[in-house]
DNA sequence: CTCCCGATAT
DNA sequence: ATATCAGGAG
């Protein structure tokens, strides 16, 4: 079986499997909350962002309010998150950024989103994909990176090529669905340590299922 | 390549 | 004790 028929379907098989997945688990109120949160994100858990985000979005909610907030302040609400000194640098500057080059509003193109400190393109596929709705290219996070890899779609290298091997695999249409499906189970069964490959639902098409150790 | 960095699972 | 968590900059 060819690579486009065997990511046809494994995708049409993850969909069964997570009907509800549809964009990120993040919380958030418009694309400046998203991208925000999205920065949060970076080796953290969903989880634990939206325990930041739902005290942070209270204090601090447009572009302006972060641009102007006390840094201290700022790095003491998303300590919990990791590089909360770095994180919060880049939420200040990018918003800064957004409030003074962008009309206070977040761009709608990749070349501008990834030249926004602390802005990479993953995070800038994720907002355009969740908050705008289109498909600029596809978000390679770390579940993303690790199931492409034993599924045998691409040898990881590093994820702006991977991005394009998938870019030419997949159908355009499907690009972000590709993103969340393979978080979903990479978060439930394709896990980093120990994947539950005698639970997995696409085993049978994957060429590294059971041998995982 | 290294550094940034706390919380949680194993 | 160590690996991992929806990464990005220098």
């Amino acid at each position: 079986m060819n690579e486009e028929k065997r990511s046809r379907k494994i995708l049409d098989r993850l969909r069964e499997e997570y009907p509800d997945a549809h964009g990120s688990s993040l919380d958030y109120d418009g694309p400046i909350q998203l991208l925000v949160a999205t920065i949060l994100s970076a080796q953290s858990t969903d989880e634990k962002v939206n325990e930041i985000t739902s005290k942070l979005f209270k204090r601090y909610s447009s572009a302006k309010d972060f641009a102007e907030a006390d840094r201290d302040e700022l790095e003491s609400l998303i300590y919990s998150s990791g590089y909360y000194r770095n994180k919060a640098k880049w939420i200040q500057e990018t918003c800064e950024r957004i409030v003074k080059d962008h009309n206070s509003k977040v761009p709608r193109e990749i070349d501008d989103l990834v030249k926004l400190e602390g802005v990479g393109r993953k995070t800038a596929n994720i907002v355009l994909s969740d908050s705008f709705g289109t498909n600029q290219g596809i978000p390679i996070d770390t579940h993303v990176k690790r199931l492409t890899k034993r599924l045998g779609f691409s040898e990881a290298e590093n994820r702006n090529k991977m991005e394009q091997k998938l870019m030419d695999l997949i159908p355009r249409d499907r690009w972000y669905e590709y993103a969340t499906l393979l978080v979903s189970h990479g978060k439930r069964f394709c896990k980093a340590r120990k994947p539950k490959c005698d639970e997995c639902v696409i085993n049978d098409l994957c060429p590294t299922a059971f041998s995982h150790g």
